[in-house]
DNA sequence: TAACCGACCGACCGTACGGTCAGTTTGCTG
DNA sequence: CAGCAAACTGACCGTACGGTCGGTCGGTTA
């Protein structure tokens, strides 16, 4: 995969654009414009518009899928893993702002066959083992047998998702003091989630 | 404010195509042919593509906040109120999703003046009066009170909001057999989380 | 040094875009 | 039925779009 520095500039600048005002709202002029190359030469290292806009979406959901790997392999007891995974999961997201949008946008979209392939390169893997750790979890008792493993994921990785969507608009809100702190959200987050999934409640409680 | 079957015919035609493919996804051409008008018919009834954007989104976001409004004014105890608006909340998201994406692609866009009018004139009131409520539980002792009541609110509103949204996608996560039905997924869902938040759980959990 | 190659560019093509305008149809009112 | 405003249309405008093409240039290889 040889790069030159014009061709990273384009990738750079179209990962930029397209996160911002999704596909539609960029132009190829202006992907050349801000990588600083001619928009010919954007022609020369990818086939056509979509080209580009699929080599980036399959990159981004690579990296991202990637560093998720990680992130589930915590070690720890059943509670301290998936509060760790929950902290980590939200900062991968602010992290990796630009390519969570990216992706994201295509996931929600609505286009089946664009939403199976995100399935499928990425969250599908990661959700079947946030569930098989609920399951194991059940098993052991630790977790209440009348709750479905798949909603629990669900919920775990919803809250933290629908948190950095609405992380802009949140803070427009007066009443919501919470929100420019990440950590703490993700900490009472996972103790309320946790507290409601628990066989029995946990003693000590994150709190604060 | 006087409609003749052409304006309604544009408004209809515009609301479902911005909604499925956004604002730059959508041209004027489009819009005409769907409504059976043509294209400066829509440039007589509105001053330009924006205009339109913004007359659909106006419109969209007062039908949708007087029905939200109705939803926060249930009656009974603490639990009852906030297991009937969850449930509820989450049909009228379904019931009304093509305006529910409309404004969401809106309020998530990231710019800043786009979701502080969306606060303003939808999910602001809905949010504090939800506040309010989780407060009032608090201070009754019925709410554990080491919890950010604007970090319930979001939980619970998040957790409706994100399922819509991935509706879609995790129909094709063969492992999360549940999403079929978002009854059982309210039901669960608001289970969790007040067994979560609520001082000592509640004797008889929702279950199944 | 000649042949070659990938990186890169300016100019151009056909098309679709948002928007305008002169003019026709329609339906209501005096 | 005359008059008039609102509803509506087809043809058109300038511009920006995605994409193409012939060609330049610097570095590698034989």
């Amino acid at each position: 995969m040889p790069q030159s520095a014009g061709e990273i500039a384009i990738l750079d600048a179209a990962v930029h654009l397209f996160s911002e005002h999704g596909y539609d709202g960029v132009s190829m002029r202006r992907i050349a414009q801000a990588a600083g190359v001619s928009k010919a030469n954007i022609y020369h290292h990818f086939d056509s518009k979509q080209a580009l806009y699929f080599a980036i979406m399959r990159r981004s959901a690579e990296e991202l899928s990637l560093l998720l790997e990680t992130l589930a392999e915590g070690k720890g007891s059943f509670m301290q893993r998936l509060q760790v995974f929950a902290g980590a999961h939200l900062k991968h997201l602010f992290d990796h702002s630009e390519r969570v949008r990216l992706v994201l946008r295509e996931a929600f979209s609505g286009d089946e066959a664009r939403s199976r392939m995100i399935v499928e390169h990425m969250v599908g893997g990661l959700v079947n083992r946030l569930i098989a750790i609920f399951e194991t979890g059940q098993r052991a008792g630790l977790l209440r047998k009348d709750l479905d493993p798949g909603l629990c994921a669900t919920l775990l990785m919803g809250s933290d998702l629908f948190y950095f969507q609405a992380y802009g608009l949140l803070q427009q809100i007066p009443e919501a003091g919470f929100v420019s702190n990440p950590g703490q959200y993700s900490r009472q987050m996972i103790d309320v989630l946790l507290n409601g999934m628990l066989a029995q409640p946990a003693d000590g409680r994150a709190g604060q």
